[in-house]
DNA sequence: AGCCAAGAGGACCAGCGGTCCGGATATGGT
DNA sequence: ACCATATCCGGACCGCTGGTCCTCTTGGCT
């Protein structure tokens, strides 16, 4: 397909996202219409609605651009058989909430928020819940990995974050409490008689 | 205070609810507009807005409905010094998934997205949280019972309940995976050496 | 240079939550 | 029984939002 984007369409999109993401950093993701977007990346409506579709389609393209790098390292390394499996989990949890989580928050409520929508988020949830679960297998064969991995991803949603962080705990000690969940979770317990 | 609500507006209150409650149910809460409530309940929108505030407000209204008998009994129960404590936290999740989470779903979703205004939710989300965690203290001493607390009840988020469904387990399963998380966090890990 | 699909842009739209205010009425005092 | 009035009612109205549409422009190929 040479159906190759337009100079000025490729330029205009990245004028947008670099707006957009100022705004949101700026005023919080609610704050920001698309309208305000359009106006300050000094583009007509039209323009910013062909790129992106709608305003989910931004969020997730600002969030994609934030995680694509990150997303390929760390799930190779979550799979990397060559390692202790407890050490991947824990890295790979760690490394999600300190590059992710924290700081994509903002966007990743947006994009929760209307998860009845696209697919991609539910898509890109399954992925890692999916290595999660397998790594986790690979320590503790005799649970319900699947579930497990689940919790842990759980307690990581953006907006529990900001619960928790609403209800007085700072940043590091949700950080520690996710670690301290997952190394249980990691942990065999004896099966209850 | 003779100040009572003037007989009309009781009677509109009560219409209101019922009304809001069947819409919710049909059409989903958040295809219900309140101006739809308003005219299905025969009562102009000023009406609808003196009396509950604002959506949230008539949401909120609508939750406080569902559970206040539920709270005092479960939170009772759940403090009630004469039983296993971990028989207690067991029931109370169970109660609170079966009887609040799976019925108010909708409800909730729609509260906990509107989570940055009223202070009702986290005073709520605090309240069942801190006594759920003095019950898991009980039975477990050694480890960070609050954080666990926040755990289960992360888990059972209805957001998150409905995205778990979304990726296809059942209700059951996702009952069976939540009552599991809780007795694996009630039985206490060996310190990983 | 000339053609034209792709893109630009902003007026426009429908729907939303929420407000306002002139008219109606329930209620307590007499 | 009746009045005075605080309370309440209703729906027109508002500002704002995400999203569409249609005309004009322009980049890119030949």
């Amino acid at each position: 397909m040479t159906v190759r984007e337009r100079a000025d369409a490729a330029h205009n999109r990245r004028k947008i996202l670099v707006t957009a993401q100022r705004l949101f950093q700026d005023s919080g993701v609610d704050h920001v219409s698309m309208d305000d977007i359009a106006q300050a990346a000094g583009v007509g409506k039209g323009t910013l609605f062909r790129r992106f579709g709608n305003r989910e389609g931004l969020i997730g393209a600002l969030f994609q651009q934030l995680t694509e790098d990150w997303q390929q390292e760390a799930l190779d390394q979550l799979a990397d058989p060559g390692e202790d499996p407890r050490e991947r989990v824990l890295g790979f949890v760690a490394s999600l909430f300190d590059d992710i989580v924290v700081p994509g928050r903002p966007l990743l409520r947006a994009l929760e928020r209307d998860s009845g929508g696209s697919h991609a988020n539910l898509e890109r949830y399954l992925l890692w819940q999916g290595l999660l679960a397998r790594a986790i297998a690979e320590a503790r064969p005799d649970t319900d990995a699947d579930f497990l991995a689940h919790t842990v991803l759980g307690v990581l949603r953006a907006d529990f974050v900001d619960l928790l962080v609403g209800t007085g705990m700072s940043i590091d000690a949700v950080r520690t409490g996710v670690l301290t969940l997952t190394a249980s979770v990691l942990t065999a317990a004896p099966e209850p008689g």
